[in-house]
DNA sequence: GCCAACGTTGGC
DNA sequence: GCCAACGTTGGC
């Protein structure tokens, strides 16, 4: 595969905004809490490095509103041992982890956020998954092509 | 292995 | 808040 990666990751700004990224110690968070097995393989499939664009969901302003990077690749989301955390999965063992997260920091923010609509009228997006029918895929990877287009867009 | 029921996502 | 679309669960 080719080096570096493009990928999109959605977030509900209600929960885990980029602004909250930035303010992350080192810019940097660890992604937790994805619980659907084609999102977590797309992130075994990250490196360092890798580039994402970050993408509010579930908002007013549903839209692509940061850049960020890879900065550790896959290892158990330790959200899906503790009974009390809301990502909880009771199938999953400390020696038989399900689940896994990366690691993302923050390049910048886009200083023109680019919003859903504005994505769907752009040409050369047609295929994006993210604009894809019914598509809910909260990781999801992105061609070059589709990366450029997206961050000239948004500079 | 089928598929109905249920839960979740996420735009609107 | 609504609801279409999708993924998962569990009975059979």
């Amino acid at each position: 595969m080719s080096y570096p990666s493009y990928w999109l990751m959605k977030s509900e700004p209600t929960s885990f905004s980029f602004a909250d990224l930035v303010k992350a110690k080192h810019s940097t968070s660890h992604w937790d809490g994805v619980r659907n097995y084609q999102a977590r393989n797309y992130m075994r499939e990250m490196r360092v490095g890798d580039k994402v664009l970050f993408y509010h969901s579930n908002c007013e302003q549903p839209g692509v509103v940061g850049l960020a990077e890879v900065a550790r690749t896959a290892y158990p989301d330790h959200t899906q041992f503790d009974p009390k955390d809301i990502h909880y999965d009771p199938k999953a063992a400390r020696d038989k982890p399900i689940w896994d997260m990366v690691d993302l920091r923050a390049i910048k923010p886009l200083c023109n956020p680019v919003n859903l609509d504005v994505l769907r009228k752009t040409k050369g997006l047609e295929k994006m998954i993210l604009l894809r029918r019914g598509s809910r895929l909260s990781v999801q990877p992105v061609s070059p092509p589709e990366w450029e287009i997206v961050v000239k867009m948004g500079a």
